[in-house]
DNA sequence: TACTTTTAGTAACACGTGTTAGTAATCATT
DNA sequence: AATGATTACTAACACGTGTTACTAAAAGTA
């Protein structure tokens, strides 16, 4: 019925016939102290033999650490469902906390009830926060953050010193835009990947900005419109970008998942891709490569994003210094037959 | 410096003039003590004031439970790049732990390497552990199950008594044949979603064999192709199909993923959707409804499995008996106009 | 009043670990 | 041979909690 007793270093001890201490002094290496090397053996084997692994619950009541990062996810239900994008953050994050021993505790929060998991840090249930999405209205942060709490962003918070990664989506969008003016696209229209509340949006948009700037082009708030993670939301905004400027020749769309949406809404105007308008996504998704046409994305560098986040975090809390506390990560055009 | 000190239950029980013992009862209701109105009053305005919360690694400790449950993902690095389908189901999961007051550890393991996850149990990090894709050849868990650690599966292992919520993917995918068949189809090829070590990727073709043998339709091994979780083994897989067989006028994938590869493969080869071929998948991805054209697949309810296997763990973790050991979730076919 | 029951609370132990301070025995040095 | 240093270990404490066994006072009962 109730589940066979545990083996504790006590065990271990008494088989070995030494003390709990010198148990714990050669499984945890502990350096400046000399043991034998006959009971050496003798203890490791006793263990092996008893298949002991220390409890963390006691480990972690008296250093304190629970060897485990909180993966904070601030995304919304729809993004979190259509967003191809974060399994292979999440695979890099727990790659990163692997390494280092650590463990990933995984926490989809609502945007709008932010700071429901701030109990996991007073709880003592984690170490440190890695935080995927950070909203600029987020309270309970701020608050970890006086409290020396080690955070690390995935995505930035612009008037907080709270150290981040990112992706340079900035530099990305302008790469993408840049790339259809080459092209000898002048009225390019742009969809985003989320409200313009999301910083992720903002920078997308900014980048989109910048390079019709550089080129002189002119910049026409009409040409912009809000999708919201998913490809309906691309598809209306198509519409309606269709719509408002029949002469548009390009279109960036900051979400290959979007684009999707947005791809759906040329074809259904009678119009072709690329001759009539080309279409430049963002994140590279798996499935971009088959699209009809072969989108034309940016690719983010996700894995290497959430290994990043996850490596500096643990770095963090060991009270390592980070020779620079934030990082932007660059991204790569991949060109294909949707703008070519 | 160093992280402002945590408050403890010694701190609360001091400023409301009680012993530590009290302090637990109340914060912990725990029932047949008798507590006088004003102490209780008292010592919750302090834990209020102290901004109190139990360490769980104490609670841990004497309780031996950490309430938290292992969320461990068995699927190749592939699958997890590509799957649409596990953002909800893990949504799902967190779901039906956080209604129970539990947390969620996720863990992926290298399917090469099974086994690896024993240690969250032995070391005490989780009180049971819900399996997501279970390999045949798993002996570290059937190990874990006969020392009646508490585990639940989310997929199938026929061999084993090991309680396990899944989708009836033989169900569905015998939905989506016989919806060929009743549109006139007699030579159907199927692609399955994975390698057919994997039980999902056998269901799945079992449901195709069964419906072909309903229908009283001759079941040709050569029509049954491979894929591996991405859009290029679809592609390559319709490529080979077509080849061997010029008479096809339809195809089942068993994974809109992987049919998005096949889709290509078929324009490329000059034919027409659905008029030439006809194309169903299954999973009902985001995407698929902005697939050109339109996917027709099976809806799989992703977001229930997943809240499904966190509720009846948890239930099993705490004892309670469930009624029926395992469910099988049934799925719904989105006719669209890949095959009409 | 004398006895029992209920109320309101506490002291002390257990959980399993890491770590500091200390002790005997052995070895090296003068 | 006497002293000091090193080796090889151990006893005891601390971490923060839940819980059992107990007590002293108050209330109820005969």
């Amino acid at each position: 019925m109730r589940p066979a007793k545990r083996t504790t270093s006590r065990d271990v001890a008494k088989l070995a016939q030494v003390s709990r201490t010198t148990v714990s002094f050669i499984l945890n290496n502990v350096p400046g102290v000399s043991i034998s090397a006959a009971t050496r053996k003798r203890v490791l084997n006793a263990a092996k033999k008893l298949n002991y692994s220390p409890n963390v619950a006691g480990r972690k009541l008296v250093s304190g650490k629970s060897y485990t990062i909180g993966l904070i996810l601030c995304q919304s239900p729809e993004q979190i469902f259509t967003d191809a994008f974060l399994p292979q953050v999440i695979l890099g994050v727990e790659q990163a906390a692997m390494q280092q021993g650590f463990h990933v505790l995984l926490k989809p929060v609502d945007p709008n009830d932010t700071g429901g998991y701030a109990r996991l840090i007073t709880e003592n249930h984690v170490d440190g926060i890695l935080l995927s999405g950070p909203r600029q209205d987020d309270a309970a942060l701020m608050q970890l953050h006086r409290q020396r709490v080690p955070i690390m962003l995935m995505g930035q918070l612009p008037e907080t010193n709270i150290p981040f990664v990112d992706v340079n989506a900035a530099a990305g969008a302008e790469l993408a835009v840049s790339h259809l003016i080459e092209h000898g696209h002048e009225c390019i229209g742009m969809i985003t990947n989320a409200p313009l509340d999301y910083t992720s949006a903002q920078q997308r948009r900014d980048g989109y900005v910048k390079a019709l700037k550089k080129a002189k082009l002119p910049v026409n708030k009409a040409m912009i419109k809000a999708g919201n993670y998913t490809p309906a939301s691309g598809y209306d905004a198509m519409k309606a970008l269709i719509q408002v400027n029949p002469r548009l020749t390009a279109v960036f769309v900051a979400s290959d998942v979007v684009a999707m949406g947005a791809i759906l809404a040329i074809k259904e105007a009678g119009l072709r891709i690329p001759q009539d308008i080309a279409v430049v996504g963002f994140d590279d998704i798996p499935l971009s490569e088959f699209f009809d046409p072969p989108l034309t994305t940016i690719r983010l560098p996700a894995f290497g994003l959430g290994w990043a986040g996850g490596e500096r975090l643990i770095r963090l809390i060991q009270g390592d210094a980070l020779n620079e506390s934030s990082l932007l990560l660059e991204s790569t055009l991949i060109p294909r037959q949707s703008s070519l």
